[in-house]
DNA sequence: AGTTTTAATTTACAACCGTAAACTTATTTC
DNA sequence: GAAATAAGTTTACGGTTGTAAATTAAAACT
């Protein structure tokens, strides 16, 4: 069951320095957060209150401020947004385009061998080629 | 030098189309895009213009209608696409997201024999451990 | 206790997005 | 040629996002 909460770019910014330090106060936020991006306080409050209201991240108050902690687990959320961008793209495609993140993407010498645990696995019964889900009914391919 | 368009997810639907049709005009995209969702043609119409302006399509005049061609090459969107969601995310947990994804998407055997060959180049110098980027200078490891 | 600091909340505002109706204009059909 | 059709253009409207100032409230320091 989801927390069908939609994390903007900017607030992913956000998730991520709470869900690396497990919680964190907007001031400790800010301060990270500035040494990457040009960002007012301001707005990071912003941020912070539309991920609490979006049901992303929780509060407990400890004295003046809140201390921010995540209310969604960070790789599901992770994994729901690769998802959602790979159901908007071609089906055809979609290898390619696995090709050219994997080929820019730093990994671990485990990443790798998940992956080519993975993809023996699935080179078994592996289609020759897969089609195109762009046009209902045409079935164009490419070789 | 990208021609810096953001298409988002109900354009990428009209987009996917022209892509695999090559060209279409606006009744071939409504006729099909009909097919798959519930968006009255008008949606259709604002989806195509909102895409010329971008700079995505461009249009040729034939009789009354236009024919809308595609000025952005799809494979170069979606990777576009792909390393924009990429660079949002932690890289150190990028790998299980990778993982997740090739678990659902469907892969030729030529996508898969692709991916092999890259992974079992980039083992060769894959480093033990990716270091979370979330936090600089923190260096927060997962093992 | 009063002043300063700092957190949170409220308000703001333009751009973009999903969704579509209304209007205009050109074309095809009778 | 007049009427019906269909394509494009304009306008619309509420929600989200990026970005932040203003306001309020509480705590800390002197």
């Amino acid at each position: 069951m989801e927390t069908n909460c939609d994390i903007s770019p900017a607030e992913w910014q956000v998730m991520r320095i709470i869900w690396t330090l497990k919680e964190a106060t907007s001031a400790q936020v800010t301060t990270i957060l500035q040494r990457k991006v040009d960002w007012q306080s301001a707005t990071i409050k912003t941020l912070l209150h539309r991920l609490v209201k979006k049901g992303a991240l929780k509060t407990i108050r400890h004295g003046r401020a809140f201390i921010y902690q995540p209310l969604v687990k960070e790789q599901e959320t992770m994994n729901e947004a690769v998802d959602q961008l790979f159901a908007s793209i071609c089906q055809m495609h979609a290898g390619q385009s696995l090709l050219h993140v994997i080929k820019h993407t730093e990994l671990s010498k485990k990443d790798i061998a998940s992956l080519q645990k993975l993809l023996a696995q699935k080179a078994v019964n592996a289609p020759e080629m897969v089609d195109c889900d762009c046009v209902p009914g045409e079935d164009i391919r490419c070789d």
